[in-house]
DNA sequence: CTCGTAGATGTACGTTGTACGCCTACGTCG
DNA sequence: CGACGTAGGCGTACAACGTACATCTACGAG
């Protein structure tokens, strides 16, 4: 009846994402994302309820941007295409992946991810408490993932620290073969592993 | 030569641990850490130069208290035996779970820990860049699992929303069977998928 | 006993999330 | 077309936090 909302969630969102991108998550305050709308920061609790809500938001947003309408093939080939989209969209908003961790749980486009992983697995004929294992495992790979190459790729600084512990020979001789492994092969590679391990089970 | 250190960075560790067991993640404040130890809160700056190190200094705390002496045997059983003691770890003070995914790669221990898995891995014959994807998946399981436990247990009330789902039928469905799966279960049957994957690669 | 050094502390400041109360613009109904 | 009630928008204010800074103090070495 009254004044109408001047803000829809998807611009919220989107408004949030671009703080985060632009000046990193530590930047994240209800005032830059006010700042961001040109609207008062009290304004934004009309449309949250606190700043855990606008983590969510925008969690949710991020994941929604993954097209699931993967092609139909060999099961391993379609997990692989979902994955490697969630990944690659991560990726795009790489500062977002500490509050992706913390509510993937807690966002219904995850839910909607998850229906396409479990429809996949369904198809390959997993049942019962074997498909209820595949699908945890295949989200703990992706986010295991997702964090080892965010807080520690290979190709970043900790890796040069390793590869230089004379205490610790193994890790330091892994470590120095671990700075020519790409991101990319890594994800693959492990997801490789652990489909492979589906299969045979 | 002046006045000696009443701290050890162990002693710092325990009592910030004790906070955090007790009151939870979000109790975590300097002040709190110093009311714990009897002293000033500034004073904890003479022994961390942040509260992120104070975070650091816990998180290698929980992960140094592992035993990584493994019996020898069946490399899928020390592998498995290790990453049971670390899960029994961390879940002994879960609260702290926010912080080893986000500190787990600044810590000493961490590098131990790699290190003794990668001795395991060397033992069975993995070498090269197929032991430095062997350890990085396995570390990313570990992690991803400890995070599903944590956020979104298999028993917890996110599984039934999920099972009252009618949009998503395939997810109601294995909600609903997920809820009778341990956590212990989980984690061994996800575990026991990557260790095969890893065998036949 | 004295002295220099580094540990311990108290105060204070900037930043954050957000509770509260007021003002205002709009859709609806007379 | 005008008045009204409702919900949106906003400004102020506060408590809690991390921590910079200056000061005081207790100890080991000489």
């Amino acid at each position: 009846m009254p004044r109408p909302r001047s803000l829809t969630p998807d611009r919220l969102a989107t408004a949030t994402l671009t703080v985060i991108d632009r000046d990193g998550l530590d930047a994240l305050t209800m005032r830059a994302v006010a700042k961001e709308l040109g609207m008062a920061t009290m304004s934004l609790y009309r449309y949250v309820t606190d700043k855990d809500e606008l983590e969510m938001l925008v969690v949710d947003h991020v994941l929604s941007g993954v097209n699931l309408a993967v092609p139909p093939g060999d099961w391993r080939e379609r997990i692989t295409e979902l994955l490697s989209r969630v990944r690659k969209q991560v990726l795009a908003h790489s500062a977002v992946v500490p509050l992706l961790l913390r509510h993937r749980h807690s966002v219904p486009s995850s839910m909607v991810l998850i229906e396409a992983t479990l429809a996949i697995l369904t198809d390959a004929g997993f049942a019962g408490e074997r498909r209820v294992i595949a699908q945890r495992t295949i989200v703990a790979f992706l986010f295991g993932m997702l964090q080892n190459e965010h807080y520690g790729p290979l190709s970043g600084p900790g890796t040069a620290v390793m590869a230089a512990q004379e205490r610790f020979p193994l890790l330091a001789e892994t470590a120095a073969l671990a700075r020519d492994v790409a991101g990319d092969a890594e994800f693959h590679k492990g997801l490789a592993v652990v489909l492979r391990g589906l299969a045979d089970g």
